[in-house]
DNA sequence: TGTACATCAGTGAACGCGCGTTCACTGATGTAC
DNA sequence: TGTACATCAGTGAACGCGCGTTCACTGATGTAC
């Protein structure tokens, strides 16, 4: 409830909250509770202030304006859904198939992305709420554990279906938009849309439905994949 | 600009704004207009009355509150989404192949939804902006002009690929979802996401390799297509 | 056909709200001597 | 080790804005007689 900043002060009792010692980073993290609950609208500068015991311009010492703190929060989210699917990933069985576990780690990017969206909705809107470029999406503020977002993530297992001979090569170019698209979809449409209301039991079967539709339809119509 | 109302009054002069006649229908129009630029935030109840040129609260005669304006003109968008679906089916061109026209307005399905998205994405940001169930969304308000919503469409053009012998009715149940759910996202990263300043060629490109990838991932794995 | 009247779609003014942002300031901290 | 001072992270008050919404009202319209 009261993190000690990195100088560790010799001073037991708070000191109010002149001199916070790392606003920056306790604003973000209001911003993040506020986009849990709320979503990218209810990161409100006024209230991370609120929230942090702070006047509401101490703010504008550390980011230039309502977006700056914004686009700090959105970070923290990705690096958050990246955490999600690395985990998601680290429960794949191992198995002496090498493809098998290539592919079931690709299916697990997927799964990965639908439980966060589903269990962190606010988190995930506010995750893509600020159009930017995600091709240049590998600040260590947007990775996860191995330093990768989600991005990166999911084309990073489409490689390695494709060394472990898993995909045809030729399948590969443009997988990662295909993959991506289907499985953001059906994150909005869950969270957003007409199956906000299914329950978990529902939602899982469509997820697991989603994904091997896509790792059958991925591959190039004309070039059948060796399996 | 001046589209007098059903009851042609035989007064030639503009009558400035009192007893509007059909202040509903323009009070939707004008948020029509804004959801067109600036999506459904932009859809604001003291604008719309501004554009009309009728005083703030003259819209509570009509709309119980904002939220039942935004949802009127909402109802709009889905009804012009269906419309572009339509048109797009409209295109498909005659053959003696039934299958292979049933398989045809299905694909169009897609490419007018994505089409849709990318021409008028402040519109196709509105039509899932209000979340409701959309089961129940035959509504008139929401239909096109055969009077089928954009959801309505796709599952119909499902049916029509069962009934021709295109999609094993095993294959059948659920498959809507899936669909949607890869089309759905693409049209959200092309819009607001990392893929929204692609030009039109790539989009179109990337469209339609996902609408095949649908096709080809949408049949249930044990049971093959006979095709 | 003419008149009295109820209806109700509009007006004009005002409200409270919370926001983002700016201003001049204050006082604890760390450093140079 | 002690003191003067520059730095700069915080304060407190205020701003203008536009919003949604409510109030008491007004006056054109259509209807009953």
């Amino acid at each position: 409830m009261d993190p000690k900043g990195p100088p560790a002060g010799p001073d037991p009792q708070p000191r109010e909250s002149y001199r916070h010692g790392d606003l920056e980073r306790a604003l973000v993290g209001a911003g993040f509770e506020l986009a849990r609950v709320g979503g990218p609208q209810a990161v409100v500068l006024r209230e991370a202030t609120r929230r942090v015991g702070v006047s509401p311009n101490a703010a504008y010492r550390h980011f230039t304006d309502r977006a700056a703190l914004l686009a700090a929060v959105c970070d923290m989210a990705l690096a958050a859904l990246a955490v999600a699917i690395e985990d998601a990933q680290a429960g794949v069985a191992p198995s002496d198939d090498r493809g098998e576990v290539a592919r079931r780690r690709f299916l697990a990017v997927g799964t990965g992305y639908v439980s966060f969206a589903r269990q962190e909705p606010g988190l995930f809107r506010t995750a893509f709420s600020v159009p930017e470029s995600l091709d240049d999406s590998d600040s260590p503020t947007r990775a996860g554990r191995t330093g990768r977002s989600p991005f990166r993530l999911l084309c990073a297992a489409l490689d390695d279906m494709v060394d472990a001979r898993a995909l045809a090569p030729a399948s590969r170019p443009g997988a990662e938009l295909l993959a991506w698209s289907a499985v953001h979809g059906l994150a909005m449409l869950l969270i957003d849309g007409p199956l906000r209301a299914v329950d978990d039991a529902t939602a899982d079967a469509v997820t697991q439905r989603l994904v091997e539709m896509v790792d059958r339809g991925i591959a190039a119509g004309q070039n059948p994949v060796d399996g």
